[in-house]
DNA sequence: GCATGCGGGCGTT
DNA sequence: AACGCCCGCATGC
């Protein structure tokens, strides 16, 4: 692959002194490492890394700087003051799993405090037709663990690794919830009139919020090409449509683009731009992506993401779909909290929810590069393709930390591995390495270890109820994911072993179990992955529910071919999870609590909710499943990233 | 009000 | 010892 291109990193495309690496340095280094390897090039931001990467992000990629990620990644404390640990939080996604309008899921931003994440959930599902509650379906994509970040500094670089890859749907991006946080602070109203009003206001708000959140993440970035033009938010979306910030689904495509250019764009490439464009619109919302999640799959995500490709398929593939959703979906969707209650009132006007959209997409971009002066719009390659996947959320609760992960999502889940399989795929961007491959077999027996834990473990009640989660929706995933910059790395595999075992006492045990079951059945174990991821949606979609074990028929796939080792990983999990059902084994604290804590108590606000259309991913993606694996490494590969890829 | 970081502390492996 | 995770505290926006 690529190589190398890393794009890059022309710029700085230095190479890596020393070692081996010079290629590949990515794959070479390991975050541990007392040295790291000098890398001269640099690898385009990416906001929605999965699966085992390493990246090496500029002095000057601002997003890099903040320790950024389109997941919810919250600080964790590893005892190590050089080398900075994170680890997900998952996603908020209704309790229900219900399907927004225009086929998507919810699947929100868990607010990274712990006290705020506590009030998100119990929270009444945006959606509000369903009656469901917003409950965390909690990550363990890390060998039933959380996928955990890690983030070292040098002199000349910053080093990123990731851990795991994510077994749930895509959170909405940071610019998207700071969008809408901002809204809901407004929101409150009430009132239909009010709402009405609001969407005016809020519109405006919105884009202006997004104006500044872009700002603040990434979007400052912006280019300056880019950046000329659109302003950041609005360029998302493109306002042009009505609909609300987040769920504008309309024009997003169209919008969608402007953004793009994220970070990446930094050092490497320039050439990302114009993917970035269009990753924009890959970006798109998740609207969108969902319908493209099938799209994704196939290359165009991927390639978004990671690298160039980017562009294209964002807009591609899913936009079309994602159109048609979102139509639908507009109505339901969008909606703030309140907007939902309403009943869908309004949307429409809000043209900013097109530019959550976009920002969504965006988030990535940001970056600024002052340094080099380039901009650097990453463009978000990976994120586009990120975008798409979400919809399909489930819904499990998992809450992981704060509460206690609940098994429902068992089903969900299922649904990821397929998301991870189809990761793996090489579209994504990921680089898998030989050692991946072990690592996973590795996190699979983890797993397996987790089950059991996660059984003994109390939990499981919840989950049983909820069983239906929803990883089915992950399918969407599975498409982002491709986006997103996945890669493989040896070493990790090590990692997970360890994790896994440790882990298993983390919130996520619950949730794995559940999912895990689910996917099992039968054979999934294994395979399960992908095919599950579809299986997933279909259950998901036809039956919420049970669908689990309907769907772990599915599961087999053929996608299971696609990335054996994504796959075996994830089967392995599945399998083990429905293990969990019990307890959270251990689990922390954070586990234990049931959502009751935090639900409820905030409701009042939901707010956050507002733009449904953030929530939820069209549906539509679900299907696309299969796709998912098949991606072609195509388009991340060629992003910077690197390429290692190879091994495949 | 939150996002982030940092660091103490505790439980597991 | 190495991790994972909880929790509080401090910052900054
Ligand atoms: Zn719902
Ligand atoms: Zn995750």
């Amino acid at each position: 692959m690529v190589v190398l291109s890393r794009v890059g990193s022309p710029t700085m495309s230095a190479t890596v002194a020393g070692n081996q690496q010079q290629q590949h340095p990515h794959q070479e280094w390991d975050i541990n490492d007392s040295n790291v390897p000098r890398v001269v090039d640099y690898d385009p931001w990416c906001e929605w890394a999965d699966g085992h990467v390493r990246r090496v992000y500029g002095p000057d990629c601002e997003e890099a700087r903040r320790h950024a990620s389109g997941w919810a990644m919250r600080n964790t404390n590893n005892h190590n003051v050089s080398i900075l640990k994170k680890s997900c939080l998952g996603v908020l996604v209704c309790s229900l799993g219900c399907l927004l309008p225009g086929g998507g899921r919810v699947h929100l931003r868990p607010a990274i405090c712990d006290k705020a994440r506590k009030k998100q959930q119990g929270k009444p599902c945006p959606n509000r037709q369903c009656g469901g509650r917003l409950q965390i379906l909690s990550c363990r994509g890390h060998c039933g663990y959380p996928v955990t970040h890690f983030w070292r500094h040098t002199e000349h670089a910053i080093f990123f690794q990731a851990k795991g890859q994510h077994d749930h749907p895509r959170p909405e991006a940071k610019s998207t919830s700071e969008a809408r946080r901002s809204v809901g602070a407004g929101r409150r109203v009430r009132g239909l009139a009010v709402l009405l009003a609001r969407e005016a206001a809020l519109g405006t708000k919105l884009m202006s919020l997004r104006g500044t959140k872009r700002v603040n993440s990434e979007p400052l970035e912006v280019p300056a090409t880019r950046m000329a033009q659109p302003p950041p938010l609005v360029s998302d979306k493109g306002y042009s449509c009505s609909c609300p910030p987040f769920e504008c689904i309309c024009g997003l495509q169209s919008s969608l683009s402007p953004y793009q250019p994220t970070p990446h764009g930094h050092h490497n490439q320039p050439s990302i731009y114009p993917h970035q464009v269009t990753s924009s619109s890959g970006e798109t919302p998740y609207w969108l992506q969902d319908s493209l999640p099938s799209q994704e799959p196939s290359i165009g995500g991927m390639q978004g993401y990671c690298s160039t490709a980017g562009v294209g398929q964002v807009s591609q593939v899913p936009q079309e779909a994602a159109y048609a959703d979102f139509s639908s979906f507009t109505g339901d969707l969008f909606q703030p909290e309140e907007i939902f209650q309403l009943d869908q009132p309004l949307r429409p006007e809000f043209p900013s929810a097109g530019n959550g959209t976009q920002d969504v997409t965006r988030s990535p971009p940001s970056l600024l590069d002052l340094g080099s002066g380039t901009i650097k719009y990453e463009a978000s390659k990976s994120d586009s393709d990120q975008t798409t996947t979400y919809w399909n959320q489930l819904l499990s609760e998992d809450s992981s930390s704060s509460h206690l992960s609940l098994t429902p999502a068992q089903d969900e889940r299922l649904a990821f591995p397929g998301f991870e399989g189809s990761r793996r795929q090489p579209a994504d961007c990921y680089i898998a390495g030989h050692k991946d491959l072990t690592e996973q077999s590795q996190c699979i027996n983890d797993s397996a270890a987790y089950q059991t834990r996660h059984k003994n473990g109390t939990e499981s009640s919840f989950w049983a109820q909820q069983q239906n989660d929803e990883r089915m929706n992950f399918p969407g995933f599975d498409q982002q994911r491709r986006a997103g910059c996945f890669s493989v790395d040896k070493e990790d595999t090590v990692n997970c072993h360890t994790v896994n075992d440790r882990t298993t006492n983390s919130v996520f045990g619950p949730a794995y179990a559940q999912r895990a079951r689910g996917p099992k059945d039968p054979g999934d174990g294994t395979h399960l992955g992908f095919s599950s991821f579809e299986s997933y949606h279909q259950m998901a979609e036809q039956q919420p529910n049970q669908c689990v074990k309907t769907s772990e028929d599915v599961f087999y796939y053929p996608g299971n071919e696609r990335c054996h080792y994504t796959c075996e990983v994830l089967d392995t999990r599945l399998p083990q999870m429905p293990v969990s059902i019990g307890v959270n084994g251990g689990g922390a604290p954070d586990q234990g609590i049931a959502f009751g804590d935090v639900p409820e108590l905030d409701m009042a606000p939901f707010v956050d909710y507002t733009f449904v259309g953030m929530l939820c991913s069209p549906a539509d993606n679900e299907p696309i499943p299969p796709h998912s694996i098949p991606i072609p490494g195509s388009g991340c590969g060629a992003q910077p990233t690197q390429a290692y890829v190879g091994h495949h």
